[in-house]
DNA sequence: TAAGATAAGAGGGACAT
DNA sequence: ATGTCAGTCTTATCTTA
């Protein structure tokens, strides 16, 4: 973690740039800046310094682009370069050349798929605020999903929501299937098939989400407090050492262990809130807290705040 | 009103048939 | 391929402090 001193739209946050995946998060709010957003998009300057015309300097290259961006065009004029008319021979040199520009370029039923999942793709990356590393890695995971015909019979967007997740996972940045859900029309059932079906055919090992990041997402979303979030990731790093943590959700077990740093912190909140922010039911929330408790997973000092 | 308890049901992994 | 089983999480409802 690097902090910058730039500042984020809420009034006393500082944002800080997390290396990992990419992401500016303001430390305060949460919110997850769009700055980076524009670096790759297309530049314009102006060298005209009487109409100030803007002109176009190229198009950004990016594989979240059909053609990767680097799409040349065969124009239809029949001029050569210095504008003099082609002969015959060239004319139908060029003519064969446009007509095979055209098959190739958008014709082919693929490229129209990537075209369609690509532009759709934008729509995610505005509303998830991802950074352009985890677009262009969701990208690539897409377009190896079509190269082995993963999508057929499937939705495109199940397949992109699901490339998407995947490449959130790999770069760290704490996304959930429900975060997906939730700005896709994409149901969850659908959702997991093809995440499931992306892991297996691909040979993707995805890392398992990070606690802590999970931790800081919540409370961040809850507004709790900084010294709870601390006492949350020491007591979440004690759990991580006695390997508790395995086969549960990260986000009911970062929610519990936050509820639990509230109540020893004296912090007043919730389980309904902080269920609430981390996308769980307050169930869970119990059940795991139960788990706790008759595990004797914790250190005495601990379970002393605990049972307080 | 917040938290605890309980039950029913969904979805998926492991394993056997 | 199909069925079963244990384990997890969700939803709903009732009870308790």
């Amino acid at each position: 973690m690097q902090s910058s001193i730039v500042s984020c739209i809420c009034d006393s946050g500082r944002q800080v740039t997390d290396l990992e995946s990419g992401e500016i998060i303001c430390d305060n709010c949460g919110r997850v800046s769009l700055d980076k957003a524009m670096e790759s998009r297309a530049e314009w300057r102006t060298f005209d310094s009487e109409n100030n015309s803007r002109q176009r300097v190229g198009s950004p290259s990016s594989l979240a682009f059909h053609d990767m961006g680097l799409s040349t065009i065969i124009g239809k004029v029949n001029k050569d370069s210095a504008g003099h008319n082609l002969d015959a021979s060239m004319n139908y040199r060029m003519q064969r050349l446009r007509t095979w520009d055209a098959r190739t370029r958008v014709h082919a039923a693929g490229h129209r798929n990537l075209m369609r999942a690509f532009s759709e793709l934008e729509r995610l990356k505005d509303k998830l605020g991802l950074s352009d590393a985890i677009v262009q890695k969701a990208a690539y995971i897409y377009r190896k999903a079509q190269e082995k015909r993963l999508a057929r019979g499937r939705s495109v967007s199940s397949i992109l929501a699901a490339a998407t997740y995947i490449a959130c996972r790999e770069m760290g940045a704490a996304r959930t299937l429900r975060d997906l859900t939730e700005i896709t029309n994409v149901k969850r059932k659908a959702l997991s098939r093809s995440y499931r079906l992306l892991v297996l055919e691909l040979d993707i090992k995805v890392p398992s989400m990070d606690l802590m990041k999970c931790i800081v997402k919540i409370a961040n979303k809850a507004k709790l407090g900084e010294r709870t979030q601390r006492t949350a990731m020491s007591t979440m790093n004690e759990l991580i050492n006695n390997e508790i943590p395995a086969g549960k959700d990260p986000m009911g077990l970062a929610a519990t262990v936050l509820y639990l740093s509230c109540l020893t912190n004296g912090e007043a909140t919730t389980q309904r809130d902080i269920a609430e922010a981390a996308g769980v039911t307050e169930v869970t929330i119990r059940t795991r807290f139960k788990d706790l408790k008759t595990k004797h997973c914790l250190s005495a000092m601990t379970m002393q705040e605990m049972l307080l």
